[in-house]
RNA sequence: GCGCCCAUAGCUCAGUUGGAUAGAGCAUCUGACUACGAAUCAGAAGGUCGGGGGUUCGAAUCCCUCUGGGCGCGCCA
């Protein structure tokens, strides 16, 4: 809806052009903020100053010229020029009480845009080895995943989320070895452990299910075993409203022959040379800083290669976006996956991968040690059944990727407002309480559809508004940075304005059609709070 | 040694991609319920944006450098 304020500002940067008062070669994107200070107005736009320093006019005096030529009335109240050269836009009343329509009678639909075309994104996350459990670290980027591809579908993307399941490899070799030792061990036999080997407790549960298969050739337990953790895994992410469309088995793509396939084409291409007995994809041609072996020299192929393959296939099902979302830990896969996808011949653009930090699982105040060796971590499952997925979605979205984050959870267990997402949560329960009381009390306020919303007049209903109708960008925002905890913020933002506002002013009233004034901005309130809690997968409880 | 990420209030963190006087929450003090959910709110206090240079009308934001922390640097995945 901003986008009626941006043609304005084309508009009178065009008359201003037309009439021969400024020259402007080329207009710049009108990049419209919403000023913090009231006294900067509703819209701000820094344009004049960037028409200035290239067209070498003193900024103030184009922000004047273009200021004089914006039309006020109806939409536009006042305008102004401040500062080095800003232009500020003061809305009218009546702006904003379409806004607020708009949003309301939008419902569920606010905020959702179609910026994204349907052009086809394919995100891809967690893809853990299906060796164990889910750990804390899957578990961020699960959530990050999860929530980024509601984001980007939200915004008109056709998305596509895929779990890639690397169950080919040593590994899964490790794994059965694991399940063989554990079950010698439980014989009473000597048994010797090495630091490849998995030792969490899992293991015994899986040792001591292979009684009940048939078989117990290596790869009758190696595909129970596999069979076992996928379905631990998928029943973790379905508790924790982690949605897939496909799961991506690696073993496929040596089955179908694509691994080696696409080796033969880069060979094809020159980016293939041999070296020492190994095989080797030449991924320095691309910046990586050494070439990377794609077959060992005992024949059998790397991670690497069925990645190439991999990521092949993805161009191939049609998908021109690719999202990838990496735990931290493999930053320095990063330039060989880019070089791939170069030598592809794609636009490294066209592959994003965001790395995901670390977790410290706070316990009491003090992080709780994780030792792999000793096969001990925190995983997805144990802190989901303590803290529960709303609390611990809404944590995780609490912070930004990039930066490492301390999850306490005694904070995120407490049912009290310095817990954010219990905050989020009671706002909306709240509102959803004010209305139902008011219809309980009077029949006559049963539509507010229709309430004289001339009848808001303080500065707090205002700037509720005017929050309101932020919504769709900081969408906007968040897809476009792939910064899904913008949405968290925001959301905590506005609760925190719908608390405030609630304690100083009475909503329900004798005043009816005050009363249905105001109801009906609660309402807006409600939906964008139920908006954008759906966009984090976090429920928008009606009681609590 | 090389590379990536981080450093903002006592603590945990935002900061709309270079904008105007740097913001929240928690913790600490002081206040507010015989009316719609006090699971809430109001107020106070809290800062050399890790240090130092540079780029320009303008820097927490971009560049260089130093310091401190995390993570990588395999014919593992």
């Amino acid at each position: 809806m901003s986008l009626l304020v941006t043609d304005i500002l084309k508009g009178a940067l065009d008359n201003c052009r037309k009439k021969g008062l400024l020259e402007v070669k080329e207009i710049p994107p009108v990049l419209l903020e919403r000023p913090k200070k009231d006294e900067f107005g509703d819209y701000a736009t820094n344009f004049a100053m960037i028409i200035a320093s290239k067209e070498n006019i003193p900024p103030r005096r184009v922000a004047d010229i273009i200021a004089g030529a914006i039309e006020t009335g109806d939409i536009v109240r006042k305008v102004e020029v401040a500062g080095p050269g800003f232009i500020n836009l003061f809305m009218n009343k009546i702006y904003w009480i379409r806004m607020l329509r708009d949003a309301v009678s939008k419902g569920e639909m606010y905020g959702k845009t179609d910026t994204g075309k349907g052009k086809k994104v394919l995100i891809e996350f967690i893809s853990a080895n299906p060796t164990g459990p889910l750990h804390i670290g899957h578990a961020r980027g699960a959530v990050f995943g999860d929530t980024m591809a509601n984001i980007l579908e939200a915004v008109g993307f056709d998305v596509t989320r895929e779990f890639y399941i690397n169950d080919a490899g040593s590994q899964v070799k490790n794994l059965n070895e694991s399940i063989f030792l554990k079950r010698k061990e439980e014989r009473g036999e000597a048994v010797k452990w090495d630091e490849n080997h998995y030792r969490g407790e899992y293991i015994a549960r899986l040792a001591a299910g292979v009684d009940n298969i048939k078989g117990e050739g290596a790869e009758e337990i190696g595909e129970y075993a596999l069979g076992e953790i996928l379905n631990w895994i998928k029943r973790d992410l379905n508790d924790f409203n982690v949605r897939f469309d496909n799961w991506f088995s690696e073993r496929g793509l040596y089955k179908t022959g694509k691994v080696d396939k696409l080796l033969d084409e880069l060979r094809l291409k020159g980016f293939i040379e041999e070296r020492d007995g190994a095989v080797w994809f030449r991924s320095i041609e691309f910046g990586d800083d050494k070439n990377r072996v794609v077959k060992r020299e005992s024949g059998e192929p790397t991670y690497f290669a069925s990645d190439i393959a991999y990521h092949y296939d993805k161009y191939e099902r049609g998908f021109d976006s690719l999202i990838n979302i990496w735990g931290a830990d493999h930053h320095g896969y990063m330039p060989r996956i880019m070089a791939v996808v170069q030598a592809l011949g794609h636009d490294k653009d066209s592959l994003r991968v965001v790395l995901v930090q670390m977790v410290t699982i706070l316990r009491d105040g003090k992080p709780v040690t994780m030792s792999k060796r000793a096969g001990e971590y925190i995983t997805l499952r144990d802190v989901l059944d303590e803290v529960g997925s709303d609390a611990m979605r809404f944590f995780f979205m609490m912070r930004k990727s990039d930066a490492q984050m301390e999850f306490d959870l005694e904070l995120a267990k407490k049912q009290a407002p310095e817990n954010p997402a219990f905050y989020v949560q009671y706002a909306h329960a709240r509102i959803n309480s004010i209305i139902e009381y008011a219809e309980e009390k009077s029949l006559e306020l049963s539509g507010i559809r229709d309430a004289d919303l001339n009848r808001l007049e303080l500065k707090e209903e205002f700037d509720i508004i005017r929050f309101i109708t932020l919504f769709p960008e900081i969408i906007g925002d968040a897809a476009q940075s792939l910064d899904p905890h913008r949405i968290t913020f925001y959301l905590q933002e506005l609760a925190g304005l719908f608390h405030s506002y609630y304690n100083r002013n009475r909503i329900v009233s004798d005043d009816i059609q005050l009363t249905k004034a105001r109801l009906y901005l609660c309402s807006s309130i409600k939906v964008v709070l139920n908006n954008g809690l759906t966009l984090l997968g976090v429920s928008a409880p009606k009681k609590m």
